[in-house]
DNA sequence: TCCTGTGAAACGGTTCACAGCC
DNA sequence: GGCTGTGAACCGTTTCACAGGA
């Protein structure tokens, strides 16, 4: 078996009497939490494979991605048959199923725009070059930062942003601008030829359908935690 | 009317001759998704008072929100009756209500545990304290650092980690740490006293079902932007 | 008339349970 | 016997549509 649907045009396997997909049956949706658990089961994996595992069955990796055995199966399923009845999964086959499906067997050509605290702790983060994220420029309006360099990513001006991104043949930028401007930069992004925005404002961005859009809204994440404490100290 | 449900022991108006709720009915479930609408719509009530608005009907909210009509409607019903029939919802006092009910009419005491590049950009981050999150102290666990001030802010000791939480009564924890000793740093932090924390680590914390988490993992953020690339790349 | 508040319907994601294969 | 893959049931969330108050 092992046929990854990274296409997104064959049906899982079954009973090929069956009547035809439609298209719009075809391009199969799916969901954001299925999307973060796979990257929740692809860093368990790498784990389970510095400690010598070889095989891992569904319930282990559940344990590890805070979810149960059927999710992970159900997950998996959706992009085709990569485990052994009896046995469970190949940890480092189904490790390099999930780095294709993610996107990961390729590297990302990243552009940092603002280049303030939050820029500069997100160019450092480590965890971005291990999984094939490369910063290839760093944008600002900053004239005292602009011709710098961080390490060896120069700073360029923010009026050339979309010449940048072309230039640099940038697929995804990282958005750590103030609220105020991160509208007009994202679009002006996008018309450089972004294919996708992490964006660290706390507004909600509207952008093209075919433009990928995660948002980091810190500030929100802390009115979930003082809300759900708040819920709680009153009981009834 | 006006009446907001934020202790969670009244039903939203309605006929009292219905038959009484349970209790297990009584501690209603909000869903994650509700609460970073309701974080959304607060803000975008902020700007429209800014601009002048007064009044404000859902379609608008929901312009701003990224969201229908129907579901601000929905939301904001879970809480109370906050509109007025013809006319839409009172900017300013929506605002407040929504303060009261995200737990915002009071100000939280913050521990940065991490002073490192992300704590660093957190630390600065200037929409913290706008929303009533106050940084009391610091922590870590080089020495290099211990002993110095952020501002007037104290980085101690990660080896007193509890006793900064019972001493500085701390309320929420940002946990900017290595992954290898998030987990347990979580669990000394939640044993010190600490109610919620705010993971930046890239694994999924296991901590007590009464404390509250929320993950901030930016590698799965950019995983979310390349697989839909991916999934989009490969037209049928 | 306008717009809220809300039951009811529709939708989508999760859990269950088991057939099927190793 | 063990564990996957998956239809079916379940459950929570979103959308619909309209009754009812300003």
């Amino acid at each position: 078996m092992h046929n990854i649907v990274t296409d997104f045009t064959s049906r899982p396997p079954g009973r090929s009497s069956r009547p035809q997909p439609q298209v719009s049956d075809v391009v199969r949706r799916v969901s954001e939490s299925t999307i973060r658990r796979l990257s929740h089961y692809l860093r368990a994996l790498e784990h389970m494979h510095q400690r010598g595992a070889v095989t891992v069955a569904s319930d282990e990796l559940a344990e590890e991605g805070g979810t149960t055995a059927a999710q992970v199966r159900k997950d998996l399923s959706q992009f085709g048959s990569f485990g052994k009845r009896g046995l469970g999964y190949d940890v480092l086959g189904l490790a390099e199923h999930l780095r294709v499906i993610l996107g990961l067997n390729r590297r990302w050509r990243v552009l940092l725009v603002g280049a303030g605290r939050i820029g500069a702790a997100l160019f450092e983060y480590p965890n971005f070059a291990e999984r094939g994220y490369d910063w290839v420029a760093i944008v600002d309006d900053d004239f005292a930062k602009i011709g710098q360099r961080w390490g060896t990513v120069l700073i360029r001006a923010a009026d050339d942003l979309e010449d940048v991104i072309r230039s640099d043949r940038v697929d995804l930028v990282v958005l750590a601008v103030p609220a105020e401007v991160a509208q007009t930069t994202a679009e002006r992004a996008v018309a450089g030829g972004a294919r996708g925005v992490m964006n660290f404002a706390p507004i909600q961005l509207r952008l093209p359908a075919d433009v990928a859009v995660a948002d980091v809204n810190l500030v929100m994440e802390l009115e979930s935690l003082s809300f759900s404490i708040t819920k709680h100290e009153q009981p009834a």
